[in-house]
RNA sequence: GUGGCUGUAGCUCAACGGCAGAGCGCCACACUGUGGAUGUGGAUGUUGUGGGUUCGAAACCCAUCAGCCACCCCA
């Protein structure tokens, strides 16, 4: 490729067979969040850096997003993430909206993050919130949400997992084990990293950061407590209602489940893959009720999720469950043109098709048929039609299914009809 | 921000110090009113860029840019 200005980083062209991909996957999430109640929004894809400040992850403000100052000299940020701008609606009009509300989203996010697998710059991401319920069965019926997602498009348990915790339980925890309030976000990113190092290291790590061997001793075994969730009532009416709306099978306790964002505030929860091969967490999400409260709002208990495309796609692909049968080209008819002197009658029939509510090519210039019919093939018409001098001069058209290769002459008022017979599969 | 790998035709790649190639795709013809198949022929390159070593560099060295992968972090 010579000359060509290359695409921004991290970024991704989505050709027509791409973007049908995307738009099967939007129109599977908007099902599945529609069964369930919810609507459709979305916010600006500009906000100010201030509504991230403080909010969401130190590194995600600092270190990852977009930030430019615009022409009035404010700070501008591309949003890293939907969460805050949701606080920020809900918030604006609290006194007139109706709660519990239910609302998803899907749309583009940026990251300025080194590109990897299953990691770009840019990326989609659908959203699923509830707003105004603080009950664990509110918990599980967003974690449901995506559980179905999963159920819809084929995944099964055996390929991906729902992990969940409670960061009250696991603060009570703490708080049993005397770990300082100040040394918590350290000590949950240490628990977060404990699979990624060998033993030693990891115990090591943990005595940096100040914790004693008793206090190490005490994680080690509480993170090993697949009961631990007993201890936690709310996880206790989590399962309940889990297991009421059928999908315990995708879902298990797991108290090494910390999540990145600050905001989180009860039960959290991501999404893996069982087998580890893709080692990217699919989704992640949880309770957040002091968020509205932070942005100016009065409080209000909340609890989402938010899950990117890139690596569901990943997961989808690697098992075979992205639809092969996409349409990508929206015509099944083609109107070849037979000479320069008969290409309006070429125009003005594809145009009466049209009218009559068919989805019409017209090629576009003279050209020699099997030129026009390869053409065909490769657009995947399933009907092409021919005006030539023998059929002009009588008013008709010769209307050809490409797929059985066979032929009629019709009126050119009746070529409608004979090519919605053959888009029908019925026999001539 | 740190580290590793890779840049050759439109695409996938070969050539690994001695004439820059193959497959696929593309174009034409066989087939001047009908596609998919087949056959024959044809076009296509500053070997990412800049410098160096050498009689000779796509290959070796340095720099640079880009892509991928991993760490970090996260959707």
């Amino acid at each position: 490729m010579k000359n060509v200005i290359p695409p921004v980083k991290g970024t991704r062209d989505f050709y027509p067979e791409q973007m049908a991909v995307r738009t099967w996957l939007y129109n599977t999430l908007r099902q599945v969040a529609e069964s369930f109640g919810y609507q459709e929004w979305e916010a600006p894809i500009l906000e100010t850096l201030d509504l991230y400040a403080a909010k969401s992850g130190e590194e995600l403000v600092k270190e990852q997003s977009y930030v430019f100052t615009d022409r009035g000299g404010d700070q501008i940020t591309l949003r890293p993430e939907l969460t805050p701008s949701l606080a920020r609606l809900v918030a604006q009009k609290q006194g007139q909206l109706t709660f519990p509300l239910r609302w998803w989203s899907f749309g583009p996010f940026w990251r300025y993050e080194r590109p990897q697998k299953g990691r770009t710059r840019e990326f989609f991401q659908w959203n699923v919130d509830m707003l105004g319920a603080d009950s664990p069965e509110a918990d599980a019926e967003n974690v449901a949400v995506l559980a179905t997602f999963f159920e819809r498009v084929g995944l099964t348990p055996e390929q991906v997992i729902i992990l969940v915790s409670d960061r009250r339980l696991m603060d009570a925890q703490l708080d049993r084990f005397d770990v300082p309030k100040a040394m918590r976000p350290a000590v949950s990113s240490w628990i977060d990293r404990r699979e990624k190092l060998a033993p030693e290291d990891w115990e090591a790590y943990g005595r940096e950061l100040g914790l004693t061997n008793a206090q190490i001793a005490n994680l080690k075994a509480m993170l090993g407590d697949k009961e631990l969730w007993r201890q936690s009532p709310e996880q206790v009416r989590f399962y309940r209602a889990i297991e009421a709306l059928g999908l315990s099978h995708f879902v298990q306790f797991d108290p090494s489940i910390v999540r990145g964002l600050l905001y989180y505030t009860g039960t959290v929860f991501e999404a893996w893959e069982v087998g580890g091969e893709i080692r990217r967490s699919i989704l992640g999400g949880g309770r957040y009720d002091n968020l509205l409260a932070d942005v100016g709002g009065d409080p209000l208990p909340a609890v989402g999720f938010a899950m990117g495309d890139v690596v569901i796609t990943l997961i989808l692909e690697k098992y075979g469950l992205l639809p092969t049968d996409l349409q990508v080209n929206p015509a099944p008819v083609l109107v070849t043109v037979f000479d320069e002197e008969r290409q309006l009658a070429s125009l003005r029939l594809a145009a009466d098709l049209r009218r009559k509510g068919l989805n019409v090519v017209c090629y576009p210039e003279a050209a020699k048929l099997p030129k026009q019919f390869k053409y065909a093939d490769r657009i995947g018409a399933r009907v092409a039609l021919v005006l030539g001098p023998d059929e002009a001069e009588k008013g008709q058209a010769a209307v050809k299914d490409l797929s059985s290769g066979e032929q009629v002459i019709v009126q050119q008022e009746a070529a409608a009809a004979a090519i919605r017979k053959i888009l029908a599969g019925v026999p001539s």
